[in-house]
DNA sequence: CGTGAGGTTGAAACCACTCAAGAAGGGTGG
DNA sequence: CCACCCTTCTTGAGTGGTTTCAACCTCACG
């Protein structure tokens, strides 16, 4: 391939770059332009892609890079002492992840890929040299970790205050909107995850899991065939999301019950 | 009073100044010195009292300040469309508010008052301003933002995979924790919040506090009255606390359930 | 001394869990 | 290509922690 003198584009490293990447508006270089997109540009190593199950960090570990999915899935759960762990993320194209271990420069979760994996790894301490220089990557950092926090929020009403079915719901609905997202289809999709990672993150059984996705698929909101998931009717599966855990009233039918 | 010329310090404005508060450890200052600490003094505006149950902002409401909170107690609720909310927060006395607004510039929680409360109120995009020129006050803004996220993920082991008596038991450790570290009696100490409010916080039944505060109290792990709380067996509470959901070697066999 | 908010306590119902067994793929080796 | 195994998922039955409903208590306050 030619470099990139004279005009002429070394296409595999444009794709590689942050500017030729379809996830960019997602991503830290959202709102950087120009020369300061080329000094974000710099520090991004992507990584040899992750197999099934493979690890990008353990709890404790030193924090040194920030992670971005750029294809593929990753999970990421806070160990527990006896081996029941809680997921607290799962992370899709476009969405960062470490971003926890600032606090005291150490990861506190396990971070695992879920299926074949590539990320990209962005050296922490030269991103925030950069971010000193460059507002708008500092405006952007300080974002996507306040949307984390809100997302974790949501979580926490899901876990707080919804049924089993709810959170199911709500599960789905907010999955097939990220994998909308980041350019996949909303509608009919691959959950990357296993009904146990489903479980972990919801706080239930697997069994309650695989229950309850059968009773979606027999009411016809979704079809499911193993991880194969297709919505058939996102206004019922957002309308059960949204039914806490005294939910009485809803517009057709769908009341509340048992698994 | 004198002004400060002459090297006559004006007590009451250093009291109220950055480099006098007793919080400044635990908050934005922290790492910041000398000019670094008079820039981010100036931008700081502390705000009358607020009473019980006055609201400091509400979810939907623009961003215009980050907030500290200087002696009292702010709570954070996600509201749900039925009116069953999750409380998201409890905030102490040298802890940030309103770091979930960076997001989209929109405060996504209500903040209210749960006694007299004094908060230091900071312009945020001021902020975002200094801390491109101060790279000490970026990183401790980062820092902070990335510990609520650790918390909330604590938080959320604790809803997912956690019986109503070990939450209990996490938060009162947790609470007496950070009390100590806001400088307050960390063994003996006044409940800021309600039952109703732990409840919403734990994603209990009120009762079901009630009961367990009961319990508690006849194991001789705590003794309550009221609102006050003394913490007579730390190591036995940490214990409880850290028991998960399929905690087998418990002095009575406590299960797990849902809502 | 009534009144009301906040808290406690009891009894019954229920949702989700556990235990247990069976089905369905996806590999692997013969 | 089939038999076999192993993992993942499904389905059933019974148990139990938590919730709900309801009554009662108890300060604080006017």
């Amino acid at each position: 391939m030619t470099d990139d003198k004279e005009g002429v584009v070394d296409l595999g490293r444009l794709r590689r770059s942050c500017a030729g990447c379809s996830l960019r508006s997602l991503c830290l270089p959202a709102g950087v332009l120009g020369d300061d997109l080329a000094r974000l540009d710099a520090l991004v190593r992507s990584r040899l892609p992750l197999e099934t199950g493979d690890g990008l960090f353990r709890s404790g570990d030193t924090l040194e890079n920030l992670f971005v999915v750029r294809a593929g899935c990753v999970r990421t759960t806070q160990p527990a002492t006896d081996g029941e762990e809680q997921v607290i993320g799962f992370h899709l194209p476009g969405e960062l992840l470490g971003l926890d271990a600032i606090s005291d420069g150490h990861h506190h979760c396990d971070a695992i890929a879920l299926e074949r994996t590539n990320v990209c790894a962005v050296p922490f301490d030269q991103l925030e040299d950069v971010a000193c220089h460059v507002p708008g990557l500092q405006h952007q950092l300080l974002r996507i970790i306040s949307r984390e926090l809100v997302q974790d929020h949501q979580h926490l009403v899901a876990l707080g205050r919804r049924t089993a079915r709810a959170r199911l719901a709500l599960f789905l609905h907010s999955l097939s909107q990220r994998l909308y997202a980041a350019g996949y289809s909303g509608e009919d999709f691959r959950l990357p995850m296993s009904r146990d990672d489903i479980a972990g993150y919801l706080g239930l059984a697997l069994e309650t899991v695989s229950r309850l996705l059968g009773r979606l698929s027999e009411e016809g909101v979704i079809a499911v065939e193993r991880r194969w998931v297709r919505v058939l009717d996102a206004a019922s599966l957002a309308s059960i999301a949204g039914e806490p855990v005294t939910g009485q009233r809803a517009p057709d039918g769908v009341g509340r019950q048992a698994n």
